[in-house]
DNA sequence: TTCTGATTCAACCATATTGTTGAATGTAGC
DNA sequence: GCTACATTCAACAATATGGTTGAATCAGAA
């Protein structure tokens, strides 16, 4: 189970660290589209298309459904919240830094003001 | 510009890729450590934690600083920050997935009083 | 059935990735 | 200087990735 998520969380981010496949996926999030209509703003062969049409798949993200004549595919959120969410426990790393700043701004704010330390009610 | 963003995004998609890496992530966030120490928990050569860390520092997630007679490595987390931003796009997929599944639930509720369909001003 | 269009498969190639081992480097202490 | 330690480099091998082309598949229209 743990090892097949850890799996699924490798395939996730490395289907994302191709600019082809972010931008299928951008496409995607716009609405369903047909792997031909996919393949097409890429100067690629239509194989190499599908190829990364199938990474994406692999890692969940995407799902093809056979409809009419071709094959549509549609976004499938779930993995990216995955990610997003293993992303989330490191978020204290930036929001702390944001707070770490604004408390020093607020810091040299009141050294410049006539008002002793600490008087801030 | 956006060419060498996007360059460095593929470099830290790529680097979360991978499950040692993101234990090494992980040892990190509990704070710095030396090459030695980040790769004493895994089963494999110091040469071959040594390159995943470079491929950590390349897509720029760690950085290496000379200390002592040791290198010490620390988490630099503004990488994970764009990485959070850019699945934070697709953020409104799942959380638009809760308001469609509340507005069902309302409909639903809302057949079950005596009114027409298509009254809704 | 046959034709057509959409997609995938198979084989192949170039390059990248991930690991190994042994040598090389650099720094602190003797 | 020499030694010891920590880390990296170099060379190599196995496997994965990303692309190509041409054949195969498969569903619907004629």
């Amino acid at each position: 189970m743990v090892e097949s998520e850890l799996a699924q969380l490798n395939d996730v981010f490395h289907a994302l660290g191709d600019t082809t496949r972010r931008r299928m996926l951008r496409e995607l999030s716009e609405g369903e589209k047909t792997v031909g209509e996919l393949a097409a703003p890429f100067e690629m062969s239509l194989a190499a298309a599908s190829k990364h049409i199938k990474v994406l798949e692999k890692a969940g993200l995407i799902r093809r459904e056979a409809r009419w004549r071709s094959r549509v595919c549609y976004l499938e959120p779930g993995p990216l919240a995955s990610a997003q969410q293993w992303l989330k426990q490191y978020e204290h790393f930036w929001t702390e830094r944001l707070d770490i700043l604004e408390r020093l701004l607020r810091e040299e704010d009141a050294s410049k003001t006539p008002n002793r330390e600490g008087d801030d009610p």
